[in-house]
RNA sequence: GGCCCGUUCGUCUAAGGGUUAGGACACCACCCUUUCACGGUGGUGAUACGAGUUCGAAUCUCGUACGGGCUACCA
């Protein structure tokens, strides 16, 4: 039997979404789109005292962004709905009553305060953490402990408690995960996970395993820091819908940071962005920087983020996200983590910056343009512009100091640059050039250079010893494209009028 | 502490028993260029360690070391 093909992404709405997020998101998109599946975004917000507003929306935006649009969501519907998990709060308990009625789970009264205890009374150096498990779970005040009377008048009561898996004693979970093989634990290693909070919210345990057969979810991914609560999801499938059903298993290597997990610390300690896109906590009203405001392409970050952890087996790095579409495999996922190398993801946004025709570019750069107090009227000169100077632009933000001049005559001029050689031979010189410039009726830059040459050669001077002077004048420092390009998308007033008004800070 | 996962140049990785261990980023040198880049050529640089299996191991097995993750009524 082969199931239609369907993948989730399951994100808890409590912040940005970073590096680490965003690459789950692409390669459950990429794996879903190979196999002709549906990729569907599930909101997984069961825990309330969490709850941040604005982080839904933002990992919407983010996948926009991206262009990874789902086939279902909160936001774009679909027949498996609801696709919040608070909305599906009603439909869970059921599932872990009829655990508990075949004996895999039960019913647990221990307060907040008894378990703290608990935790006190066997912390030992040999065993720091204490759990709730087998060993411990018969000293605590649960359905297992409690007869039967107790726990049925405790739970007509209301009383606060919630229900718990009981983890065996003695056996062993495997299940084949598609990127690293034959996984296995003992039971008996595992603590008793609470299934359903006192709240009547399930825990991500039991809303992922119920929302996945529900939502008929064929392949489940998610990060690697999942994989030591695999063996609780894998017996929940056992007992509640089959191992048969269960989808197909991977676990992603994680995304390192200098110091281990990337953390959105590490963005502001080491100088990159670390989230997708610029978030501001809602609270503390504390900006995290986003690659997007950073100056990146979408197409780079999506393929920057593709090859951290995969790659299709040749020497091919830059790929587009319908290459990636093709070429993805799971087979050639990775299973050790990858630590993120700001320096290579810079290149790839200069790969595409330069991949990129001028005109997929304009509407961005001109908006950051416009964001940097520069107004284009002139968007066919912005475009020649762009195709002018991508080469030199490893951000988008490079755009800026890049492109300016051409929209705006210098303020400053970097006349120090020039001072020290200059002379009233070369001050004759470009006297002599203004002149010439004036008469000059195909303004083109094969025109404009060879009369700078001509006319250095004829006062005595290599055209090499004069073209900085006119660069400074045209752009007013040692920056830009060849100069004489400069000139000719300047137009000839323009780039006349700025020799004339330069000249004199040179003596 | 326990459990799980992992380990090839500084970083991302290729090589699914036989290669001078390949590529990319970064770095260095040279060329191109009298701006800065792009581009081109070349260079430095890796199989964690120890056993075993094998004619032969980066590749298979075991151990050790190291790294990471998990160990909440968070995901």
């Amino acid at each position: 039997m082969s199931k239609k093909v369907r993948v989730r992404f399951a994100p808890s709405p409590t912040g940005g979404l970073h590096l680490g997020g965003v690459r789950t998101v692409l390669y459950n998109y990429l794996f879903a789109k190979k196999q002709g599946g549906d990729f569907l975004v599930r909101i997984e917000d069961t825990d309330q005292t969490r709850y941040v507003p604005g982080a839904e929306e933002y990992i919407f935006d983010t996948l926009r962004w991206c262009g990874l649009e789902p086939d279902e969501s909160v936001q774009h519907g679909g027949n498996y709905g609801p696709y919040r998990q608070s909305e599906r709060k009603a439909g869970y308990r059921q599932y872990a009553e009829q655990l508990v009625k075949n004996g895999h789970a039960y019913y647990a009264f221990d307060t907040p305060e008894e378990l703290e205890k608990m935790r006190q009374d066997h912390k030992t150096e040999h065993n720091p953490s204490p759990q709730y498990d087998h060993t411990i779970r018969m000293k605590m005040r649960n359905s297992l402990t409690l007869s039967e009377e107790e726990t049925a008048r405790l739970l007509s009561e209301n009383t606060r408690h919630v229900i718990r898996i009981k983890m065996p004693a003695n056996e062993t979970v495997s299940f084949t995960d598609m990127i690293r093989g034959e996984v296995s634990f003992e039971t008996g290693l595992v603590d008793d996970k609470v299934l359903l909070k006192a709240d009547g919210m399930p825990t991500y345990h039991l809303a992922v395993v119920v929302d996945d057969y529900l939502m008929e979810i064929s392949h489940a991914f998610r990060g690697e820091e999942w994989l030591p609560s695999a063996p609780v999801h894998i017996l929940l499938w056992k007992h509640l819908f089959g191992l048969e059903n269960m989808p197909q298993w991977a676990h992603f290597p994680l995304i390192l940071g200098p110091n281990g997990k990337l953390s959105k610390r590490d963005g502001a300690k080491y100088g990159f962005p670390v989230f997708a896109m610029n978030w501001t906590d809602p609270k503390s009203g504390e900006l995290t920087e986003g690659f997007r405001e950073k100056g990146f392409l979408p197409e780079a970050f999506i393929n920057l983020l593709a090859l951290l952890g995969w790659n299709d087996g040749s020497e091919k790095e830059l790929f587009s996200l319908d290459e990636l579409v093709q070429q993805f495999s799971m087979e050639r996922v990775h299973s050790a983590g990858a630590k993120f190398d700001y320096d290579k993801a810079k290149w790839f946004n200069h790969e595409w910056i330069k991949k990129l025709p001028a005109t997929a570019l304009l509407p961005k750069v001109e908006a950051l343009m416009s964001k940097n107090g520069f107004t284009i009227t002139d968007t066919i000169l912005l475009e020649k512009v762009i195709e002018l100077v991508k080469d030199r632009c490893t951000l988008l933000t490079d755009f800026v100091q890049q492109a300016c001049f051409f929209f705006q005559a210098p303020a400053t001029w970097d006349a120090e640059a020039v001072k020290p050689k200059w002379n009233g031979q070369k001050k004759e010189f470009f006297q002599q050039l203004i002149r010439n410039y004036q008469d000059v009726s195909d303004w083109s830059l094969a025109v404009l250079e060879a009369n700078f040459q001509t006319t250095a050669v004829a006062n005595q001077l290599k055209p090499g010893e004069v073209q900085l002077p006119l660069r400074i004048m045209l752009v007013g420092g040692k920056f830009g494209p060849p100069v004489f390009a400069i000139a000719e998308l300047l137009g000839k007033e323009e780039t006349i009028s700025r020799m004339e008004k330069a000249l004199p800070l040179f003596e």
